[in-house]
DNA sequence: CTGGGGATGGGGCCC
DNA sequence: GGGGCCCCATCCCCA
């Protein structure tokens, strides 16, 4: 009996440290969650906070650009490197690695030729390089220069003022200026570089609006250099090592303003320790579809090609030691037209968003528009394709828009199929897609753009599918073979084709002299050949 | 030798 | 991601 009792003693007991263990638990997840509230709220705020010094930071950089333009003398060609204290890698320029890649094939800089920018390797210098357009077009070709820090050229710590009439500013170049022919500004700009992270900003200002591009390189593991001649591959290079190298990403979406004025995701936003580079532009008060027509002109060819440089060296990068996420990022601020969606770091988009933007502009403008494959039409058959202005791109281009009007045969155009689940419209062709990713891969049939690389063959692929079929060419893998004639194929398509052999299929048939083919291609081609007039 | 047609390889792209 | 179709290029055969 004192058993019984005992043990049930003991259960109430344990019952009761139970009910008080629940309880404290129950105080301990409210206290926890106070806290934690209280915590975000500081977070918020602190946010909010560094916003603002982040917007205060840009307004005195901004003006202390403009203060350098209205200050320095015309003539003068200088430039500014501010040495923040940071140990800048010697030799930089001028050694293995190269900080910024010139299309293959060229020898020479051009107008129109981007300048990519590499600070990969913890540059912390800050350069203000003031263009101003007439001294440019006076001292010729190549005024603007600049020294590594070991150099004790005392040119090494000037601002660069030239000035042009017209014409395009690529955005950088830090090796062998020499050589580079200075870019016709068709504004009074300014450029200011910023070293220390791997961002580079790009700001073309006026009193009212601000375009800013940011190109935000975030690189994984080693330094990787590009290398001119592998880059003269369309733009793609393969990396070694690797089967296969998607750069683009559609992540990082966003992180981009969308033209919104707000700071929130700004470049400034993406890293205080990463290299950046700043480039202010100014502009003629006024003037801003100029001046935007001038940022478009990026897209035309010199940002594309800007771009794919970039691009580019993501291809260089290995697979195996991390991610590169290569993203470009336009910003405006001020009078933003409402339809803009155009940032370069849309993950696939490449330069092509400048073309939307300026579609945009045109529409807001109310500028005789054109439709989206009159504008890209328009453009610089070089733009579209992602490598250096070689005869390919040109072949690009003509498939791009063959493709583009297949596209349209096969059932493209204005949202084909069902359009309940194809809401995702391209914005070239206007074709409907049923999710996001497949827009996304399917807009590369316009933009030209091929991320995927083979790695033995440098051959590049819209999609990867394409290049894994396509490494089968390489291996020798033919897993598909005939069972009447033992022949083998890499792929299934091609087995299904040539079973027609044996049966003797030929579902094609000419209207006009009743042959059959096995290939429509072979029907079609027939009746160029023998029915042409008809 | 030439041209038409067949077979095949391979890229583009949609489903 | 894979299947499938389209297309083009190339090679070969043959009338």
């Amino acid at each position: 009996m004192a058993n019984v009792n005992c043990m049930g003693f003991h259960t109430q007991i344990a019952s009761i440290i139970e009910v008080l263990a629940n309880a404290a638990v129950a105080e301990i997840c409210k206290l926890v969650d106070d806290d934690y509230a209280v915590f975000r709220l500081e977070m918020s705020q602190s946010q909010k906070e560094n916003r603002g010094l982040r917007r205060k930071l840009q307004i005195l950089e901004l003006k202390v650009a403009r203060e350098r333009v209205l200050t320095s003398r015309p003539s003068s060609v200088k430039i500014l490197d501010r040495y923040r204290g940071m140990a800048r890698g010697e030799g930089h320029l001028t050694g293995g690695h190269r900080s910024f890649v010139k299309p293959a094939g060229h020898n020479t800089w051009r107008d129109d030729q981007p300048i990519t920018v590499d600070e990969g390797s913890g540059t912390s210098t800050q350069h203000v390089i003031v263009i101003e357009s007439a001294d440019a077009e006076a001292a010729g070709p190549g005024v603007k220069q600049e020294r590594t820090e070991g150099e004790k050229d005392p040119r090494h710590s000037r601002d660069i003022q030239t000035e042009t009439a017209a014409g395009v500013m690529p955005p950088v170049a830090t090796e062998d200026l020499h050589t580079a022919a200075v870019p016709q500004a068709r504004t009074r700009r300014s450029i200011l570089e910023v070293s220390g992270t791997p961002n580079a900003v790009l700001k073309s200002k006026t009193d009212t609006e601000t375009l800013t591009v940011t190109h935000r390189l975030l690189h994984t593991g080693s330094d990787h250099r590009s290398d001119p001649e592998r880059l003269g591959r369309l733009g793609c290079p393969p990396a070694s090592g690797s089967e296969y190298l998607p750069v683009f990403h559609q992540s990082q979406r966003m992180d981009h303003s969308r033209g919104d004025g707000d700071g929130d995701g700004d470049a400034l936003d993406t890293g205080v320790d990463d290299l950046s580079c700043s480039y202010a532009t100014e502009m003629d008060p006024g003037n801003m579809p100029l001046g935007l027509e001038t940022q478009t002109d990026l897209s035309r060819g010199e940002w594309n090609r800007y771009s794919s440089s970039v691009y580019s060296e993501g291809c260089l990068d290995k697979k195996s030691e991390g991610l590169v996420v290569d993203e470009v990022t336009v910003k405006l601020e001020g009078n933003v037209p409402p339809t803009w969606n155009g940032h370069l770091g849309d993950g696939h988009s490449q330069g092509r968003d400048f073309l939307d933007y300026r579609e945009s502009l045109e529409t807001n403008q109310n500028v005789a528009t054109h439709s989206l494959l009159h504008a890209f039409r328009d453009r610089d058959p070089v733009s579209t394709s992602m490598g250096p202005s070689d005869s390919h791109s040109h072949i690009l281009f003509d498939q791009v828009l063959n493709s583009n009007d297949r596209s349209r045969a096969q059932g493209g155009g204005a949202t084909s199929g069902n359009s309940k689940e194809k809401r995702f419209l391209c914005m070239f062709c206007n074709k409907g897609f049923s999710c996001p990713q497949k827009v996304e891969i399917h807009k590369r049939v316009h933009t030209g753009e091929k991320p995927f690389s083979c790695t033995q063959c440098h051959v590049c692929f819209a999609q990867a599918g394409d290049l894994k079929r396509h490494q089968r060419v390489h291996s020798g893998e033919k897993p598909y073979s005939c069972p009447q004639c033992e022949k083998r194929f890499s792929r299934q398509d091609q087995l299904k084709r040539h079973h027609m052999v044996h049966t003797r299929e030929r579902p094609f048939a000419c209207t006009h002299c009743r042959k059959r083919f096995s290939e429509r291609s072979y029907l079609r081609i027939h009746q160029q050949k023998n029915h042409s007039t008809l």
